[in-house]
DNA sequence: CAGCATCCTGTGCGATACTG
DNA sequence: CAGTATCGCACAGGATGCTG
């Protein structure tokens, strides 16, 4: 993807690279359950994400450990636990998508019904 | 995506369905690219998006319309005119994506050099 | 428990040629 | 000019079974 720099109108560089990765299927919805409880292991999300199967999880993880979004902590215990938290960048774009969220509630002339508190403010 | 609805958390309930559109590789560029012109032809297009195939293109201008985020106007001409343009949704779309792009920009320790006046305020 | 290896399917997307 | 039709590839992502 290629973004062009324009000094009078609104750029979309900042993305580049980035939306291949936050655009993703589970990556938000990854992003957001972390965020919702805290700390989460493997096996939590996997229930949590109704839906997500063990490879695509995985591999989600690890791109979003790369993106420094998420973190992971291992302890060396048997049996083996991991627990994923969200790094300051990742709470930050949880914060930062929420205008988006509020956009894509007014489709049309209905409004989406949804009882997310931080939607309400 | 099955998304769930919590009173106090964030929910992405909001972005189910709309996120597999937005998401694609070229629709912000597009909703971007039109908006900085106001309005765009389907060549024109082409040319600006650098990269993008002519099927490309044509799905995603459908899509786009689908969700009411660009407008088609055919003009009854020959040869035959078509101009793109923003719909009022697809403007606040523009806006919306801002805080997203700020958050994008701040990359660990470094700051993307970017030239958008609107990421500037 | 926390994954990885493997296989498989759907589809996003590019390239090119053609049409009303 | 504004697309459509066809082909082909790459990759996201599901299912399942295995491992340290």
């Amino acid at each position: 993807m290629t973004l062009n720099h324009h000094s009078n109108t609104v750029c979309l560089c900042p993305l580049d690279g980035i939306i291949e990765t936050i655009g993703k299927k589970w990556a938000l919805l990854l992003v957001n359950e972390i965020g919702n409880h805290d700390s989460l292991r493997y096996n939590n999300l996997l229930k949590e994400l109704k839906g997500i199967s063990p490879s695509t999880l995985a591999s989600m993880l690890k791109e979003l450990q790369k993106e420094d979004i998420i973190f992971r902590e291992a302890f060396n215990e048997i049996p083996p636990r991991v627990e994923y938290t969200l790094t300051k960048r990742g709470k930050e774009l949880r914060i930062a998508i929420i205008p988006l969220l509020k956009w894509a509630t007014k489709k049309g002339n209905f409004k989406i019904h949804c009882n997310c508190s931080l939607l309400k403010k």
